[in-house]
DNA sequence: CGGTACTTTGACCAAATTCAATCACTGTGG
DNA sequence: CCACAGTGATTGAATTTGGTCAAAGTACCG
């Protein structure tokens, strides 16, 4: 897609220079306090995430943007008594920790081993993945969370579970399609809002039903796409 | 904030071009496919709505960004069977219309009349405006999805109701403060994942309880807003 | 006034949660 | 190799929160 852009190079270097601020605030407050000169450029550099370990918590300095070489992370808010809402589960090419505020509103948690790439604000392949990517990162946020507080305020339990797996399928080869599920039943639950056992009834129906076949609580596979189809849009039970 | 930016102006030139890009993309995709040249530079117009008109719906295209000058919008979310989720609610000083993909997925309805500025793509002041404030718009409506995600996945009717009452009324001065709710119990409803009757037999409890005053049920008092703080805290009821 | 739209309240109902066992799978140590 | 924790999943029964249905009540507007 190269398009042809009906901006001036005065405006374009305008645009430039306040997103390059924003960025740059976002991206490490102390490097907007150094000199205006260029910098070295460090590599990337990858972190190694063992399977339940925090990349970051709520309240840490937000200046490091991520992207998701291998493995999966959840980003979590958790309530002060302990009640849980798991926002988003983020498979590899995914990039996460952008936030608004200095410090983060969420937890990151890889759910399996992960590898992440770190982008530091003063290397250029910060500016290259954000310029590439900061936009579609968020813009990506934005439209699963919409889809998320949709499904949690107006979705029945059987609807909520059936869109999850189907978005976890992705729009793949026909069925059967296999599916590795990186949660637990308690995670699935803290996602879409619903108590652990209320996940594992419905993955219990959708099994007596036919739509799905479960090997190991991991390991499931769909047998009924078209049904699991109608079972997310609203269809009767 | 007047950052010194780390970042070559190489680097921001190319940072410059990509998102240029983007945001033509995104603004509009019909000066895409024009020349490069310069163009003049329309200011802004402003569009005038009348209450329960809608400035967007979901699948027009979503060549433009507003800013709400005047009144209130909701951005809602409608199922195929009627099932309605409202997102946000935005007042003046808010820019939405942002989206991910070249069509709205949402719809953006007034609910008082209203009157915003219309960014068109090829003015200077669009790219003013999405450098001052894209980002912000985006990094703000994650946060919000955020916490209503969290809100309709995880809090009770009384915490969502009393943490949205609580949002209307601001960081402003103590109590006694006055709010004047922009949208029906209807609304309420269909924006906290509730049934409207839950949402009035709140309020009736809340006014029982000496936490509001209702003088209409549009116009409300917090009397008491520490005990309010407590509810959507999940303290007991 | 009379009508319409919105709100409140009550009685009942149901989806989902909670409580409580039981089961299945895994890894460990005897 | 098997017993036995330990963790997570499943299932059942009782309970609850919030939803649905129905009937007034109230405000607003021509």
């Amino acid at each position: 897609m190269e398009a042809s852009f009906a901006i001036t190079p005065d405006i374009a270097a305008e645009l430039a220079a306040e997103l390059a601020a924003k960025l740059d605030m976002r991206l490490d407050p102390a490097a907007a306090a150094g000199e205006g000169a260029a910098v070295p450029l460090p590599e990337p550099d990858l972190h190694y995430l063992a399977a339940r370990t925090a990349l970051f918590s709520p309240g840490e300095d937000a200046g490091k943007v991520y992207e998701v070489t291998q493995g999966v992370l959840m980003i979590t808010r958790l309530l002060p008594d302990g009640r849980r809402q798991i926002l988003d589960i983020a498979g590899a090419g995914r990039v996460i920790g952008l936030t608004w505020s200095d410090a983060h509103d969420c937890a990151a948690i890889a759910l399996r081993d992960s590898i992440v790439r770190r982008h530091d604000s003063n290397g250029s392949s910060a500016v290259a993945l954000n310029a590439a990517r900061f936009a579609d990162a968020l813009f990506g946020e934005v439209h699963r969370l919409r889809n998320l507080a949709t499904a949690l305020g107006r979705k029945t339990a059987t609807e909520r579970l059936a869109g999850f797996l189907l978005d976890l399928a992705g729009e793949d080869a026909d069925p059967p399609v296999r599916i590795d599920l990186p949660v637990t039943r308690n995670e699935i639950a803290d996602h879409l809002g619903l108590a652990l056992e209320t996940v594992s009834r419905t993955f219990s129906r959708l099994r007596r039903d036919g739509i799905m076949r479960i090997e190991t609580s991991q390991k499931l596979t769909i047998l009924d796409r078209a049904a699991l189809r109608r079972l997310a849009d609203g269809g009767p039970f």
